[in-house]
DNA sequence: AATCTATCTTGACAATGACAAGATTTGAGC
DNA sequence: GCTCAAATCTTGTCATTGTCAAGATAGATT
């Protein structure tokens, strides 16, 4: 039973859930430099000490986040894909437009998912989760390639990544100019500019 | 004269230029997380509170960094330009390379310059740096596009910037996987790429 | 019901950024 | 050369943070 109808137990009932939740709300408010962790404890109604027992060290906290970012991500990019049109470049269009949405949308996971340097956020389950995202890029360049171009596709695969992670990490952080025309913002652009990726040689 | 020979003085006589090399190699060993000015401090030789005599705040001092790293950047790309052939789509090409060849020699100062949010990191200097640096990106593109496509130029132009900062920030982070051809690693992939998107309608 | 363990709290420590007030040096004006 | 104001640096302090240690409480198991 969650706690937010009995704040004045001892226990809080579902802690680990709170401080995820209110450690997301922190990072899109204030963003992760002055994310801290005890104010998350804060919000969440607990002690500055409580969240050890959850999450060992800060970055253990950020490292779920993203893990969980990564699943929600894989999931939203291949819905993007199902719900286009079957050609496997529309496809990948699809999810490169909705790669760009989720960074958009969920400004604060996406960095710690794609932006965090090499820093210390590494657990298991992180890992795993990151490396089916790249899998499934992989295989939607794969299907647009075609099977006699296989040994193109993990160098074709980084160069896409690169154009859709570029696009975010420049939208995201308000470094470019503003478009005027609207089907010539950097999003509206996606699958020309994948199909002109793939197509050169 | 430079306080190197004479650690005993009370005034240091070059503590601004001292704090600004200190930093970059206190982010390029520990990264932008675990930066601390009262590390700076004392890789300088001072007490902890001496820099607010030069940087306000530590923000300051960061924002300075990255003010003359866009100015040595706007630099490199020029070389480079130049030293290639003198087509528009081999200056851009090369401006492309060297973009991201910067990143990867000043890993600290591209994260300050591109990567740090819309943080805190705002002075004038800076400010005017990196417009002349878009600027220069602009202009490149334009060349390339050819004078009746005028109004497309910004529209390319953050894609073409959105490729190479993706290159950059992939690279840094590692999050690339090994690319086994050398021909295909993806900054020899650049030329190609960007002649892809901008023939892409 | 007794106990055992997970959960939470209070308290402490070192480190940090920022501020205040005092000490030292420089050099500008005379 | 002298005086003195301004620039530069130091020491001291404060609130905040992450982490650890030890004690209190609640739920679960037996």
């Amino acid at each position: 039973m969650p706690a937010r109808k009995r704040p004045k137990t001892y226990h809080h009932g579902d802690l680990r859930e709170a401080l995820v939740t209110a450690a997301v709300a922190l990072l899109e408010e204030k963003g992760l430099a002055s994310f801290t962790l005890r104010e998350c404890a804060r919000r969440a109604g607990v002690s500055h000490a409580a969240p050890a027992h959850h999450f060992a060290t800060a970055a253990d906290l950020l490292a779920e986040i993203a893990a969980r970012g990564f699943e929600r991500f894989v999931a939203a990019l291949g819905k993007a894909a199902d719900a286009a049109d079957a050609s496997p470049a529309a496809r990948l269009a699809a999810m490169g437009q909705a790669y760009v949405g989720f960074a958009l949308a969920n400004p604060a996971v996406y960095g710690l998912m794609f932006r965090a340097g090499a820093g210390p956020l590494q657990s298991p389950h992180l890992k795993t989760a990151a490396s089916a995202a790249w899998q499934q890029l992989c295989d939607s360049v794969a299907a647009v390639l075609g099977p006699e171009r296989r040994d193109e596709v993990t160098a074709k695969a980084a160069v896409v990544w690169a154009l859709v992670h570029g696009t975010a990490t420049l939208l995201l952080d308000r470094k470019l100019p503003p478009i005027p025309a609207r089907d010539m913002d950097p999003v509206a652009q996606i699958p020309s500019s994948l199909s002109g990726l793939l197509r050169a040689n």
